[in-house]
DNA sequence: CAAGAAACGAGAATCGATTATCATCTCTCC
DNA sequence: GGAGAGATGATAATCGATTCTCGTTTCTTG
């Protein structure tokens, strides 16, 4: 196995994948790699630091981590294969939620249903 | 203290709550009543059995309880003292986001910022 | 090739949240 | 009042996630 790159094979992996992946998903995707969870943990660290990476959470999956030059989206959790997507675009109305006095930052959402694999083996 | 009596004084200050709670926010609520931390697991246990209780996670700060009878609503994170808030009304725009093949039970919006309070103490 | 610095993998250690245990206490029903 | 069932609080045990440690390996620079 080659070393002193196993971290660019984690940033890869993220790259390439079409949601946030928590470390162990992440390290699951790298079997066969050799690289060791400690890495993976390692690589994530440093990405947040450098602020190429992003840690978001979703729902009932702790914590995943996603590459921040994707811009403005929200996610889909598959309650089957827990499994998080990205989504782009946004949605309406969120102003008229936010109570008197308060100051809104940011907004979260999350869709929960089923994904298209999940689906189909229905 | 008086015994046997004490999950229902768990409910009680969950349902005067102005949102969902966590087991320790709950336990901190209740501190004076002498109840421990291991009856407010186990009401909190009861109450999702019983259908009574419902366990909702918002972001990043672990599972929070609220009573299920609040309808559909969604909730308010601040950021300074996170606490989680109730919030009536809902938002437009959602369908639209789902990718072919997914299909959507259910959504999630969280909106972060500041609350009334922790804003005026700036 | 040699030396020092940095990265690596495996497993131990840590941390917070939750659950289990146990001796005690309270309530109910005689 | 007494017995038994269920509830309780304190604390130990467990569990999963993350971080730390350490001996080894790889990279860089010359």
């Amino acid at each position: 196995m080659q070393r002193a790159k196993q971290q660019s094979t984690v940033f890869r992996a993220l790259n390439e994948a079409d949601g946030p992946l928590s470390a162990r998903e992440l390290w699951s995707r790298l079997s066969g790699t050799g690289v060791g969870l400690a890495t993976v943990y390692r690589a994530l660290q440093r990405g947040v630091e450098d602020g190429t990476l992003e840690s978001v959470e979703v729902l009932g999956g702790g914590v995943r981590y996603e590459p921040k030059n994707r811009g403005h989206h929200h996610h889909f959790l598959c309650s089957t294969c827990d499994h998080a997507f990205d989504l782009f675009g946004c949605v309406e109305g969120l102003e008229s939620l936010i109570p008197a006095g308060f100051r809104m930052t940011g907004h979260e959402v999350v869709l929960l249903g089923t994904c298209d694999a999940c689906g189909d083996a229905t």
